[in-house]
DNA sequence: GTAGGGTTAG
C-alpha cells in the first residue's frame, strides 16, 4: 500500500483513521507500512496516543508510549501534551502531574499547550489558585497566551464559582482588542445558565446573535436545554427547528436534549417521533443516545425492550454507564417491580458505579408502595445523600403523617448544608400545626431559621485550600477583595 | 496536542 510513499503519507492515513475512531485499521496500516520498510515516527505514535486516549482511555494511550520507546522513537512535547489531555479527560490531576514530572526529567520543555492543559486540570479539580499559578508561569516565561488559554481561564473561573470575574475578564479582553470566539460565548452562556442566571445567559445569547458571530450547534443545544428546564417548551423547540433548518443537527446531541425534555414533561409520543427522526438521519449512536432510548422504553412501560437493547448493545462491546442503570432502576420502580430494582441496584453496586441517584429512585419507589420503614433503613445505610434523598423521605413521611420524623430529617438536611424545597419545609410546619403540635411547629420554624442562617455564614468561610489563592491575590491587589478583582487583574497582567 | 453542547431521581 505504501510502496513508494513516505512516512508523511502514512501519518496522514493514520491521522484520518484515528480521527474516525478506526484504531484497529490504523494499527494494521502501521504493520503494513513496517512490512514495506516505512517506519512509524514520533508523529505516527503521537497520533495513535491521541486516538487511544480519546476513544479507549488514558491507560491505552500510555501503553503506546512504552511501545514507541521500545521501537527507539523518542517522545516529544506533543506526546506528553496528548497524554496529559488524556489524563485530564479522566480527571486525573495526579497522572497529569506525573506526566509533567516525567517530561521534565526527560528534559522535554513544556509549551503553551502543556500549560493550558495543566491549568484546565487544576480548574477541574477545584483548585483555582493553582490554576492561576500556571497562568502566571505562562506570563512570567513571556509566552503569549492564546485564545484557548483565555477560554480555559474563563471556563475555569466560572466552574469554581467566579462567574462575575470571568465576565469582567471577558469584557476586559474585548476592550483590549482580543476578539472573543464563539467558544468563549458558549462557555459563558452555558455557565450563566448553570448558575441559574437565565436572563443574563439569554442576554449574552442575544448579544452573540447581534454580533458578527453565528451561534453553532453547541450554542443552540445549550440554550435549548435551559429553556426546557425553565419549562419554556415552545421556545426550546423553536430553537431546535432553527438549528435543524441551519443544518446544525449533525449529531445526536440536540435530539437527546429534546427527547429528554419531552419525556420529563410526559410527551411520550412526541419523544418517540423525535427518536424515529433521529434514527432516520443515521447518526452514530453512543452511550447517551442509547440511554435516551432506554429511558423512552421505560417511560412507555416497555421494560423488556429496554433490557433487550441493553443486551444487544453490550454484546457489541459498548459499555453502559451509571445513567443507564439508574434509568432502568427507576423504570423498574415506577413499574412497581421493587425486587427487580433491588437486584439491579446490587448489580450496579457490584460494578462499582456511583449509585446515589439510583438509590434515590429506589427510596422513592419503596415509599410509593408503602414501604417507608424499609426506605428509612436504606437512607441510614447511605454514605452520601443529597437534597433529593431527604426530599423524597420528607414528603412521604408527611403523607404518612409522621411529621416529627420528617422534622428531624429536615433539620439534619439543612445542617448538612443542603437546600430543600420551601414547600417541603412548609408541609412539615403546617402538618405539625394541624395535628395539634403547635409548640413543636413554632420550635421547628425557629430552628429552620437558625439552621439556615448558620448555613449561610458557613458559605462565607474560606477553606484552607483557598488560602494560597487569597494570599496570592492580596499580595497583588492590596486591600481589595481578591474575588472582586480577578477579572481586571488577569487582564492587566496580560501582555 | 488544548477550551465549549446531549441522557437519570422529587
Amino acid at each position: 500500500m505504501f510502496d513508494k510513499l513516505s512516512t508523511k503519507l502514512l501519518n496522514i492515513t493514520i491521522a484520518s483513521l484515528c480521527r474516525t475512531k478506526q484504531l484497529e485499521k490504523a494499527e494494521a496500516a502501521i504493520i503494513d507500512g513496517i512490512r514495506l520498510g516505512i517506519l512509524p515516527d514520533v508523529v505516527t505514535y503521537n497520533t495513535l496516543i491521541t486516538g487511544y486516549c480519546r476513544f479507549v482511555g488514558f491507560d491505552a494511550g500510555y501503553s503506546i508510549l512504552h511501545r514507541m520507546k521500545q521501537a527507539g522513537v523518542n517522545p516529544d512535547v506533543v506526546t506528553y501534551n496528548s497524554l496529559m489531555a488524556g489524563a485530564n479527560r479522566e480527571s486525573s490531576l495526579f497522572q497529569c502531574f506525573d506526566l509533567l514530572e516525567e517530561m521534565l526529567n526527560m528534559e522535554i520543555v513544556p509549551d503553551l499547550w502543556s500549560y493550558n492543559t495543566l491549568m484546565h486540570c487544576f480548574f477541574r479539580s477545584g483548585k483555582p489558585d493553582e490554576a492561576y499559578r500556571v497562568f502566571h508561569k505562562i506570563i512570567l516565561q513571556s509566552i503569549s497566551p492564546c485564545q484557548t488559554t483565555y477560554n480555559t481561564l474563563i471556563n475555569g473561573l466560572c466552574r469554581n464559582g467566579y462567574i462575575s470575574n470571568a465576565l469582567s475578564l471577558f469584557r476586559n479582553l474585548q476592550s483590549y482588542g482580543y476578539n472573543p470566539e464563539i467558544v468563549t460565548y458558549n462557555i459563558l452562556i452555558n455557565r450563566l445558565f448553570k448558575s441559574g442566571e437565565f436572563r443574563s445567559a439569554m442576554k449574552l445569547f442575544d448579544e452573540l446573535r447581534d454580533s458578527s458571530f453565528v451561534p453553532n450547534a453547541i450554542t443552540y443545544t445549550t440554550v435549548m436545554k435551559y429553556c426546557f428546564r425553565r419549562k419554556y417548551f415552545n421556545k426550546g423547540l423553536e430553537f431546535f427547528f432553527e438549528m435543524k433548518s441551519r443544518g446544525y443537527t449533525y449529531d445526536a446531541f440536540a435530539y437527546c436534549t429534546v427527547v429528554g425534555a419531552l419525556l420529563k414533561s410526559g410527551r411520550i409520543q412526541d419523544a418517540n417521533k423525535c427518536m424515529s427522526d433521529m434514527i432516520k438521519n443515521g447518526y452514530e449512536l453512543d452511550v447517551v443516545s442509547y440511554n435516551t432510548f432506554i429511558n423512552l422504553y421505560c417511560k412507555e412501560g416497555r421494560l423488556e425492550d429496554a433490557y433487550q437493547l441493553l443486551d444487544t448493545v453490550e454484546k457489541e462491546g459498548l459499555e453502559f454507564d451509571k445513567y443507564t442503570h439508574t434509568i432502568l432502576i427507576d423504570g423498574l420502580c415506577k413499574a412497581g417491580n421493587i425486587d427487580g430494582a433491588k437486584r439491579h441496584l446490587n448489580y450496579m453496586k457490584m460494578m462499582g458505579f456511583d449509585c446515589l441517584v439510583a438509590l434515590n429512585c429506589f427510596i422513592n419507589g419503596l415509599c410509593e408502595v408503602g414501604q417507608i420503614d424499609y426506605a428509612l433503613k436504606i437512607f441510614q445505610s447511605m454514605d452520601v445523600k443529597d437534597s433529593f434523598t431527604y426530599s423524597s423521605l420528607i414528603q412521604n413521611l408527611c403523607r404518612a403523617r409522621r411529621f416529627h420524623e420528617a422534622s428531624k430529617l429536615l433539620l439534619s438536611c439543612i445542617r448538612a448544608g443542603m437546600r430543600i424545597l420551601r414547600s417541603d419545609q412548609r408541609a412539615i410546619v403546617n402538618g405539625l400545626n394541624l395535628s395539634g403540635f403547635r409548640n413543636d411547629a413554632a420550635k421547628l420554624a425557629m430552628e429552620i431559621q437558625t439552621a439556615n442562617k448558620t448555613y449561610l455564614f458557613g458559605l462565607f468561610d474560606i477553606s484552607k485550600e483557598d488560602v494560597s489563592f487569597c494570599e496570592l491575590w492580596s499580595a497583588r491587589v492590596g486591600s481589595r477583595s481578591y474575588v472582586e478583582s480577578i477579572g481586571e487583574e488577569l487582564t492587566n497582567g496580560c501582555p
